[in-house]
DNA sequence: GCCAGATTGGTTACATGTCAACAAACAGCT
DNA sequence: AGCTGTTTGTTGACATGTAACCAATCTGGC
């Protein structure tokens, strides 16, 4: 490999700022959760994207595929949360190797009592920080970045 | 609480595709490093910032601020490291209870080999993707989202 | 029907992070 | 010096993620 093409003042800026955004608003916004409403963050990604099913179910593999989560983790997780009453598991009708997580009523409560203060806390630590413009850039940004990362294999 | 501001459809993007490229983005370049050369993005941050220094040594507090890491965190970290052979621990001459965190060769040498590697990868996958008024506005949101973290408590 | 190979969900072993508690050392005040 | 409260780094108990493996089941060709 010849000399790499270095980072400029305004790239390194941009990976720097990232790299500490990530770390910091994450923790932030996690710790909001929590402190509102006991769910962490991984606990509302998965009572989110059970809720936004009509039937508030879904296969394990195919419900890890949309989180873009391993199996393994989201066993373990469907698991735990299933100790505090939040889904339940129950056996497919049609692939008896399938189990289909199901939002419990104590789970949709949770999730609906979390929501609003979940937004909130979004738009305050960075939706109600930023222009219309920048918002549609961060948009813009997300969307080629994960277009190129599902397109190439190496 | 009255009824919450929800997100509209291009806050929500944002959002979404912020939280989408955290998980697939950094995925994706620790397993580019991790491949490239043994490294963990962790081990990374720590060679690199430990690097940054002209003696190319910290004390394990100020280490930790710097790179907003827990003191336990690092403290693991940097027994996991140390077995490895990448730095090693001395005593503080000023401060009896400090430990002080030395980069050694072999740790010189390994950051050496992995940053060109690492900023290909990180080029690759995000910086070359976008253009230069995308950069800049990358760097704005997270320069503005990190101050407002500091400033606030609440 | 039967078999080879893929798929599904779970589990075991392990890596890594958090939190709370701790001992040792420091710093400031009297 | 002596006392008190703070700082420093480490550790034990625990929470949570990954990787490799496994048994059960499904699938498609014969």
């Amino acid at each position: 490999m010849t000399d790499p093409r270095w980072l400029d003042e305004r790239e390194f800026r941009a990976w720097l700022g990232y790299r500490r955004m990530r770390l910091l608003l994450d923790a932030r916004i996690a710790r909001d959760l929590s402190r509102d409403s006991g769910l962490s963050d991984p606990d509302y990604d998965v009572l989110s994207a059970l809720s936004s099913s009509a039937d508030r179910r879904w296969r394990l593999q195919a419900l890890a595929d949309r989180m873009l989560w391993s199996k393994s983790r989201l066993s373990r997780h469907i698991s735990r949360m299933e100790e505090r009453g939040l889904v339940t598991r129950e056996e497919c009708a049609t692939d008896a190797r399938g189990s289909v997580i199901v939002l419990t009523d104590d789970g949709m409560r949770a999730i609906e009592e979390a929501a609003p203060g979940h937004v909130e806390s979004v738009r305050r630590h960075l939706i109600d920080l930023l222009s219309g413009e920048q918002i549609e850039v961060l948009g813009d940004i997300a969307e080629i970045v994960l277009r190129h990362l599902g397109e190439d294999g190496d």
